[in-house]
DNA sequence: GCCAACGTTGGC
DNA sequence: GCCAACGTTGGC
């Protein structure tokens, strides 16, 4: 079982809305490093659901992978922003992944806070001008992030 | 294959 | 709204 982070503009797509329809395919990335992410995710893979561009950016939530390798149809809809009018069906360069809703935290776990308790080397999000959409997260930094939901006082 | 121009992401 | 970072595009 892996650990990952995606991440959503709120008012795009927000955790709330993902709770509400209860699982969605994770369409419409068109970044090779990250849609390679989304290959290697597994079935049963928790992933980190992060807002960003909003006011308070950071890990709000955690969903599961629930479903592999599916071909993102937004690539073939000329309607759809994120139409590839060079992906093929019989050769489609977007592959992604169902997910499906698990918690929503308490509160959000800022960037700010995360970047006190961690290194650009520990958690890739970290890293200044970091842009993936889709980054692994290893086990045991995973771990203390879900500690971290744990309000201190 | 180089690299300047351009577009997008996303924190602040 | 600004702008740094960085991925992509396309001329050469």
């Amino acid at each position: 079982m892996n650990y990952w982070l995606i991440k959503s503009e709120p008012s795009v797509y927000s955790i709330e809305k993902m709770q509400q329809e209860k699982s969605c395919i994770w369409d419409g990335v068109r970044n090779y490093q990250a849609r390679n992410f989304l290959r290697h995710m597994v079935r049963g893979d928790l992933v980190f659901f992060y807002h960003s561009n909003t006011k308070h950016p950071g890990i709000i939530g955690l969903v599961q992978v629930i479903e592999t390798e599916i071909i993102d149809p937004t690539q073939f809809d000329t309607n759809s922003q994120y139409y590839d009018p060079k992906s093929t069906s019989e050769n489609p360069r977007w592959q992604t992944v169902r997910v499906e809703f698990v918690e929503q935290f308490p509160s959000v776990i800022t960037l700010a806070q995360l970047k006190q308790e961690f290194t650009p080397d520990d958690l890739l999000l970290v890293r200044r001008g970091n842009r993936l959409s889709v980054m692994p997260v290893a086990q045991d930094i995973a771990e203390k992030i879900l500690g971290m939901k744990i309000p201190k006082d």
